[in-house]
DNA sequence: CGGATTTGACCCGCGC
DNA sequence: GCGCGGGTCAAATCCG
């Protein structure tokens, strides 16, 4: 359709899904959690110092968004932040991850 | 070749 | 009324 209608988001969808944040220690931003991230845009926020990444799923029919933010005070401590729900399996089943203990809840 | 990644620029909402 | 910050997208490029 029109491509004029970039749209952008016009319609604020009121955060209908809730955040999820997740404090890994790590060295690396993202960890493979079963799902495949795509980077799409990064911006250095003031209360870190450091650069944010903004990562999307790189499935068609899952919207889910996740934004990494690194600690000014723990270089190797990253917060992960999940936003939205997927709507498609991570990779098979496996499902026998059990264990979660790194996870803060927000 | 395809998919993924990177940077810049643009847009909107809010505060003062 | 204006400025700033935050967030997203597009294009170009690189690697396997």
């Amino acid at each position: 359709m029109l491509a004029g209608e970039k749209g952008k988001m016009k319609v604020r969808r009121k955060m209908r899904e809730p955040r999820f944040c997740f404090q890994t220690r790590s060295d690396v931003d993202v960890l493979d959690d079963g799902y495949k991230w795509r980077k799409y845009g990064q911006k250095v926020v003031k209360n870190s110092l450091h650069p944010r990444s903004y990562f999307r799923c790189t499935h068609s029919n899952c919207r889910v968004k996740k934004r990494v933010e690194r600690l000014s005070t723990d270089c190797r401590m990253v917060i992960t932040t999940y936003e939205g729900r997927h709507t498609h399996p991570p990779c098979d089943d496996n499902s026998s991850s059990s264990g979660d203990n790194t996870t803060t809840c927000f």
